[in-house]
RNA sequence: CGGAGCGUGGCGCAGCCUGGUAGCGCACCUGGUUUGGGACCAGGGGGUCGGAGGUUCGAAUCCUCUCGCUCCGACCA
């Protein structure tokens, strides 16, 4: 993409009503524009950020064996209804009542269609195990959104729905989930650490929040540092080996992490003295069991090998996608702007052209847009009459992984400048040399 | 929902107390000089001051109502 035929409304001042850096740096650097409380539109360079992380998250679901599908934002009041929820959600639901009277609601999640769905069509357990998910746009009418995307009202969630015969194939399930879940936020360039969250009206060990460290986060958070250093999964995990998932499982709830809620002084007191981390932490996601909530009065059954019915049990599984935009950017970002984990990136790399009127410059920018196009990578390239200093701080500002920049200095030495955002390291070398670093050839 | 505050060009703000017909910085447009870490000079475009009502000869400024937004708390994926 060329920058001047982008759309990149970069702004120097900070917007008086942004908190926290993330919002900050979303604002500054052209990414969201608040529509009103907790509603933002995702401009070109956010919009590209959350289709990346959304297609990761796609990615490692289907890696786990869940299936994609598409609901609605707008549900009926009478499904809400049959689970006892319409009455019991409170004013976080935002009700609607469409022309012909009839009680309508923008969905805050998808339990009950998921569920409907499910019943309509699945009768045997031979089509057991399933899990459904999709990522749609949810409303909860927060009594007070805050910090930008990280607390909107309007959010895009990543929410998948397991079915199983039994609760122990449900923990198979949520086990899969929970694999899938770390090498999903490995892979977004965060560590996120799974704590054990309020288990709900089932009980048990079945419910677990994922939370990224950052000093921004609503959460205090308490934990054995050890949970940090175990790997994830990992892309060549088998999800269909069990022992395996119980294994991945175990290796984190051996040591101690909790949130303020759930913290046990007397157990955190067992960790180490020089391991302990007490921090803020940012909630990306949320696993849990509930086992028949709502296939029992929603009547979700399925026939058993013996010809019997059997209620299904149910799990659901939540990553906030909207809300990792800020969580990431919390994570990562130095003075000089964001510094994106590459995976995420809204492009792979920066193009400055220090002389856009001069041939020779142009030449050499131009080819290393054309190279890096060539290569299946998505450069930004700042050909722009803009200065030099205006160029390097917008493209720290937002924070590609790489800058080449082309100037008639290195241009007459048969060089680029090379830098690399996160480490700051610069370099002069080759146009090839740089292109062969940002491809990893 | 309790407490506090704010709505004035796209963004950041001043003006309001002590009414007299809107100003600054950034951004934007034009010209010129510049050009390796947010240049300078000159000229220029854009707002009727969140909305409605009222007081007054006259309202961004005073009064009433209303809408919106933010912060603290409580609550919460």
């Amino acid at each position: 993409m060329r920058l001047s035929r982008f759309f990149l409304p970069v702004t120097k001042d900070v917007p008086s009503d942004a908190a926290i850096v993330s919002h900050q740096l979303m604002l500054r650097t052209g990414m969201i524009r608040q529509n009103g409380a907790g509603i933002y539109s995702w401009l070109p360079l956010g919009f590209k950020v959350l289709k990346k992380i959304e297609q990761i998250v796609r990615e490692e679901m289907d890696r786990a064996g869940a299936i994609e599908l598409l609901m609605p934002t707008l549900q009926q009041a009478d499904l809400w209804r049959e689970s006892g929820r319409y009455e019991a959600y409170g004013a976080e639901m935002l009700r609607i009542t469409d022309r012909h009277d009839r009680d309508m609601l923008y969905g805050p999640t998808n339990e009950e269609m998921i569920t409907d769905i499910f019943r309509q069509y699945v009768k045997s357990y031979k089509a057991l195990p399933l899990n459904l998910y999709h990522q749609q746009w949810k409303f909860r009418d927060e009594v007070r959104p805050r910090f930008g995307v990280m607390r909107g009202r309007e959010f895009l969630m990543k929410d998948a729905y397991s079915f199983d015969v039994s609760e122990e194939a449900a923990r198979i399930s949520y086990q899969k989930m929970f694999a899938a879940y770390l090498n999903t936020f490995d892979r977004l360039g965060v560590t996120a650490i799974p704590m054990q969250a309020d288990p709900g009206p089932i009980g048990g060990d079945l419910s677990h929040e994922f939370l990224i460290l950052a000093d921004s986060g609503e959460s205090a958070v308490f934990c054995d540092k050890a949970v940090l250093d175990v790997p994830p999964p990992g892309a060549d995990f088998d999800f269909e080996d069990e022992a395996a998932l119980k294994a991945e499982m175990e290796k984190r709830t051996r040591f101690y992490a909790a949130t303020d809620e759930k913290h046990d002084e007397a157990a955190y007191a067992a960790v180490p003295e020089d391991s302990r981390i007490e921090a803020r932490g940012i909630e990306v996601g949320h696993i849990f069991y509930f086992g028949t909530k709502y296939s029992e009065p929603m009547k979700a059954d399925v026939q058993t090998p013996e010809g019997k019915l059997a209620t299904i049990h149910g799990g659901s599984y939540g990553i906030g996608v909207s809300r990792l935009v800020g969580a990431i950017i919390e994570a990562s970002h130095d003075e000089n702007g964001i510094v994106w984990p590459a995976s995420v990136a809204p492009f792979d790399a920066g193009i400055i052209s220090m002389k856009p009127d001069a041939a020779d410059v142009a030449a050499v920018a131009d080819e290393a847009y054309a190279k890096l196009t060539a290569a299946s990578k998505d450069p930004l390239y700042d050909e722009t009459s803009d200065r030099a200093g205006a160029k390097f701080n917008r493209m720290d500002l937002i924070g590609l992984p790489w800058q080449i920049t082309v100037g008639p200095r290195g241009v007459k030495e048969g060089k680029v400048e090379l830098k690399h955002r996160a480490s700051g390291e610069k370099s002069d070398v080759t146009l090839d040399e740089a292109i062969a670093r940002i491809t990893g050839a």
